[in-house]
DNA sequence: GCTTTCCCTAGTAAACTAGTGGGGATTGCT
DNA sequence: AGCAATCCCCACTAGTTTACTAGGGAAAGC
């Protein structure tokens, strides 16, 4: 029921990269350090967000990757569902089922309710959220 | 992501008992029958589905599985959480791991968007829509 | 041409899923 | 009391998935 740690870590790197918005790309190296993902596994996921559009590369001294367009086009629920699979209660239904039952209904409900939060907030909204988050407790700090 | 196959069946074979909410015990196999349910396996959910206070039982011929309060009062929510576990997006946080993180607050607000429709939803709530469904479409059928 | 980076394929230990199997304990019926 | 039907309780397992790791190959920049 859970996301994949794949999926979470997939989460921090677009969100690590979306902090620093910088056009210039950011190594692998340093996204795992970061965030504390290994290294190599890293690379397999970084390389499928690249192969869905998220995320675009440079190889070579000074390469890595950076975001392939600006952060508030990018939502949660677009990557978690790339890496992840679907994100839904309802299972794929086995061919030939008669699907005379209440729940097919009950799943879109939730579905759609899931929808509404994690394919609506994009990394541009986690961005400013944690910056002002971080404004606040650094007040809280000075008083 | 999905609810597991498990979850499912335990909800079907909730949903089935709510059905006839006669106050007499349905059997094991009857169930697994209908909802074609290995029945092996339709033993095991349904052991745990007591445990939990869902259901009650009677052994001995004529025994088998009752509701233990009435439909209106067990939600889809509750039956997932005991079969499957908590139902979220977010994993359990592996211990001494700094939070700093703008990702626990979606989350929750993931969690709640889920609960609002999952919780929300009895098996009386699924009883009554599917009947309505069935009338409309014998409705349907006559014109 | 040499290093630094990304790129690609493959393998793998551990956990989990979706069951199965065998027998024991209760109850109701006759 | 005897018997059959039913729930109850354990243990076992094939197959799949998860979360990685290994080892190299290809391109870009100096």
């Amino acid at each position: 029921m859970d996301v994949s740690v794949k999926g979470e870590y997939a989460l921090r790197a677009v969100f690590d990269l979306a902090c620093r918005n910088a056009p210039d790309p950011t190594k692998i190296a340093k996204i795992a350090e970061r965030q504390k993902i290994p290294q190599k596994f890293l690379e397999l996921i970084l390389s499928q967000l690249k192969q869905s559009g998220f995320l675009g590369s440079k190889r070579g001294a000074d390469g890595g990757y950076f975001l392939a367009r600006p952060a508030d086009q990018i939502t949660v629920g677009a990557v978690l569902r790339v890496i992840d699979g679907p994100v839904r209660l309802s299972r794929k239904p086995i061919a030939n089922e008669s699907a005379d039952s209440p729940f097919p209904e009950l799943w879109t409900r939730a579905e759609r309710a899931l929808s509404s939060v994690i394919d609506r907030t994009t990394f541009a909204d986690l961005v400013e959220r944690w910056k002002q988050k971080r404004a606040k407790r650094v007040v809280n700090w000075e008083i």
